[in-house]
DNA sequence: ATTATCTATAGATCTATAGATAATGC
DNA sequence: ATTATCTATAGATCTATAGATAATGC
């Protein structure tokens, strides 16, 4: 921290000055929010951790309910650009006969990838949409920056089981985003109740199960 | 409200008046804090939603925190209470041969029926659930107080598959918990993505589908 | 005589704004 | 000359406590 702020009096270009700022506002603000939502959070705890004074979050962004906004469409469009171009990818290998269990593969493996490679910024975002993911208004912001990406899951889901109703799809759809929500969060729940076996951060034990398990789930549900 | 105020002069025993009131207090703070969480929601809103004068919870509960754990207790020990017959039952009607089908139907519809016959109250509480469930405090609530039916769930479900890891076993019912608290969110956002084909409140549907959908899926992880 | 409820208020924070200062930009 | 950062502060809330008042309990 010390060693950061002496580094901050090198020279450097305004614009270097702004994004080398944004974007430790952006990592601060996600890891508290990440940890305790939108109200357990003050602008002050904030500017605390990146070492700056609470008024200068006001210049770089509106109010706090902006910077919060923020934190979620900053990598949004990251995860869900990779996972549209996965799902194309599949798609295009699949031809005809695209199956759920690779639709998912595509979907969700690439997603948890992305926190795996990511590191701790990654890992972070994804507890913040986890814990947004369960509010209505945090609903309203998974709709904005997610919705194309998973109608696009829906439909290849659709060509996979042509006998299904829309009913069955969008419900199987709503279980697999709650196995996937509940792993990014990563509360260690299933650390203690496992007596240890297992552990939240282990995203690769999750994906070696959570397309497969899914994908059986899908096929289940057969009338 | 100006009639439940002028009920409350009518003659009651002291008892009657302290269970009532407490009784308020747990439906509104269980109300807000669903909607909005623990730092979400003021002491103020939950007073004032009664309409009582906000000094008047801490002659009830210690402070804030004391009011949120008493949220979560108190319909706690019905949930699990229910849970755990239904599970001792199955398990006697089983005999030798429990299936994961049958034993996450004792499981998970108990729950749901709960929340569909227990009214508005109860859907709330299901709602302050899901959202607590995703945090890391929340999830050391969920712990202390659902801990044991959901090892006598895993019990059932080790004897069902009698050659599986515990691993699998456990990462199994992560997914099941994710799948069934993003049900009891209801945040709306199913309705959306589904463009009106499915509902956030409509539990039953959920009950039609998650016991088979999720049997399917550990059975799916066979190695 | 005890318990439920309200009044008054202390003390701490929190968000947000106005305006000063200190850097970089031509 | 423009942009990044800090100082000072207003105004609103929020939690929590002390102590008064108004009911019920024997």
């Amino acid at each position: 921290m010390s060693e950061g702020s002496t580094a901050k009096r090198t020279r450097r270009t305004k614009a270097e000055q702004r994004a080398e700022t944004l974007e430790q506002i952006l990592d601060a603000a996600e890891y508290l929010f990440s940890k305790n939502g939108l109200y357990g959070v003050t602008l002050r705890d904030v500017a605390q951790r990146v070492g700056v004074h609470t008024t200068l979050l006001h210049y770089y962004f509106q109010d706090k309910l902006s910077l919060f906004e923020a934190v979620f469409a900053r990598r949004a469009s990251v995860t869900s650009g990779r996972r549209t171009a996965a799902l194309e990818r599949y798609e295009a290998e699949a031809g005809d006969h695209p199956t759920v269990e690779g639709a998912l593969h595509a979907f969700l493996d690439t997603d948890l990838d992305l926190y795996i490679e990511g590191g701790e910024p990654w890992m972070n975002y994804a507890a913040f949409c986890a814990r947004v993911s369960n509010t209505r208004e945090g609903a309203e912001l998974m709709d904005v920056h997610f919705d194309p990406v998973v109608l696009k899951l829906v439909s290849i889901l659709k060509r996979a089981l042509p006998d299904y109703a829309d009913e069955d799809i969008f419900w199987g759809y709503h279980f697999v985003t709650g196995a996937l929500m509940n792993t990014l969060a990563r509360t260690g729940r299933i650390d203690r109740l496992s007596g240890g076996i297992c552990h939240s951060d282990d995203f690769d034990a999750v994906k070696k199960r959570i397309a497969k398990f899914m994908a059986a789930g899908f096929l289940a549900l057969k009338a």
